[in-house]
Order: C-alpha cells, then structure tokens, then sequence
DNA sequence: GACATTTTACTACACTACGTAGTAAATTGT
DNA sequence: ACAATTTACTACGTAGTGTAGTAAAATGTC
C-alpha cells in the first residue's frame, strides 16, 4: 500500500469490481461482469484502463502465457482512508472535530445520526 | 447558495483570499494580496480566474465604472459543506459513522481525538 | 473633446486527464 | 504453420487548468 494517484470515476468502478472478485482477475472475466451489468464495453477499452491503473500504481500485472493476471496493490480500506485524510487535510486542518462540527452546524447530522455517534463513541 | 460547480486547486486559493477579505473585492486589490504572498500573477491572469469563478456560480460581478466588484456566492461553510457531502456519499453511503469507523480501523484516530470527540459529543 | 490609462471581455494555447477504441505484436492451441 | 486471443502501443475528441495576449470599454487628464 503505497501513493496511489488519484482514480478517476470510471477506474474507480473498475477497482470496486476487482476488490469484489477474489484477486488475481484477467480482463476477460472483468469484460464479463460489466457486460452483465450493461456496461458493454471493447475489450481494448477494458485493458486500456486496467494498464493505466497499473500506471498509477493501484494494480500490479502479471503475464500468464497471453493474458495479464491483475492483483491489486491497495485496498478499499487504504484508500478511502487516503482520500478521507486528503479532505480532512485540505477542509478541515485533518481535524475530525472540525468535520464533525461543520457537519453539525450545517444542519447535516439528524438526532439519529447523533444518537448513533454518541453510543458509538461510548463503547470506545 | 447553490450549485457551485468543482472548483480547481488555484480558483480555491482565490476563494480562500475573497472570502478573508471584507466581500466587495476588485481584481487589483486580489493582484495585490496575491504579490505580496509571493504569487506574481498577470492582471489578466486573476481576471481570468475571477470571470471563471463567476461562470461556475461562485462570484457575482457588479460592474462599477470600469472596474468589477466581486461577491461570493456561497460562503466556505458551505462550500466546504458541500465537497464533505460528496465524499461522504462516495465512500460511506453518506453515514458520517461509517466515515469515523473507518478512520478508527485505520489507527486515524488518536487517543485525543476520541476523547475530544467523546467531549463533544457529551455536549450534544 | 482627444488621448493616455486602466480594467475587463474575448480569444488562445500548451498541457493533462478521461473515455473510448484501432492496430500491431506477442503468445498459444490446433 | 496458422488462426485466435490478448496485450502493448498509439490515437483522438472532449474537457479542465494555468497562463496570458489583444481588443474593447470606461475614465481621468490636458
């Protein structure tokens, strides 16, 4: 897990996919299962992404005869967190509180949300 | 306050500076600020920026003789409300506790944040 | 009132990212 | 040896970004 650049929308569905499948995925299976959910795309298009994921670090190929094996290379995990801190950071001076405090000024948290929080926080 | 549109890296820097500054602002005075923290900008440049801005709902533009007076459109708070909303959708189906679940499985919460939060919370 | 100055509006341009895919090359089953 | 599969390399239109030139509008000045 290391400094992924940021995925765009698209790479992103990509990479939600292949964190569902159990890891080493090739192209064809992933052109399978969008071809399933509507999304019919070109094989090329498929490995074009799957290569610049690769690029940027999310992903690592391995050549099996003619076909890539893909791995990813961070979790779902890591990089929502990263993403996360990236807002934290950049909005909030990485302060959680803060977050959390605009979310309550600007109207954002329902009592629910607020009673779901307060028991959370209770039992840590 | 509406639909901003995403603002880019530098056209935040600008709206960081505007909304510092008592509202009405003017593309010299922004010149102004901007050299004197170092970033040499063109007169054309900001305008540029600041016509941008205006274009993706941020700024309103009153016309006063030759010059134009700059107004936000949207407040930080809110802005900044915004852009959480959309990660909070993104990536935690918009439960603020799965956001800070997250961030404690991911050791990013520091023994002083949670008592912070749990400080704060008892407040609510 | 003609002119120099200031400021904006319109236009431009190089660069990067994105979504999409064609074409060529590698590999393999037959 | 050859047809089929899959990747690697290349391409291309669209959009966003940072930067700025040039033309036009408005104003202060002589």
């Amino acid at each position: 897990m290391k400094n992924v650049q940021k995925l765009s929308d698209t790479e992103m569905e990509l990479m939600e996919v292949i964190w569902e499948c159990d890891p080493p995925v090739t192209s064809t299976e992933l052109l399978r299962i969008f071809a399933q959910r509507g999304k019919e795309w070109k094989a090329q298009t498929i490995s074009t992404f799957l290569s610049r994921l690769v690029d940027k670090g999310a992903l690592e190929a391995t050549r099996h005869g003619r076909t890539n094996k893909y791995v990813p290379l961070i979790s779902p995990k890591d990089y929502k967190l990263a993403e996360t801190q990236h807002v934290l950071d950049g909005l909030y001076q990485g302060s959680v509180k803060n977050l959390i405090a605009a979310l309550y000024d600007g109207d954002k948290l329902s009592d629910e949300d607020i009673a779901e929080l307060k028991q959370w926080f209770s039992g840590k």
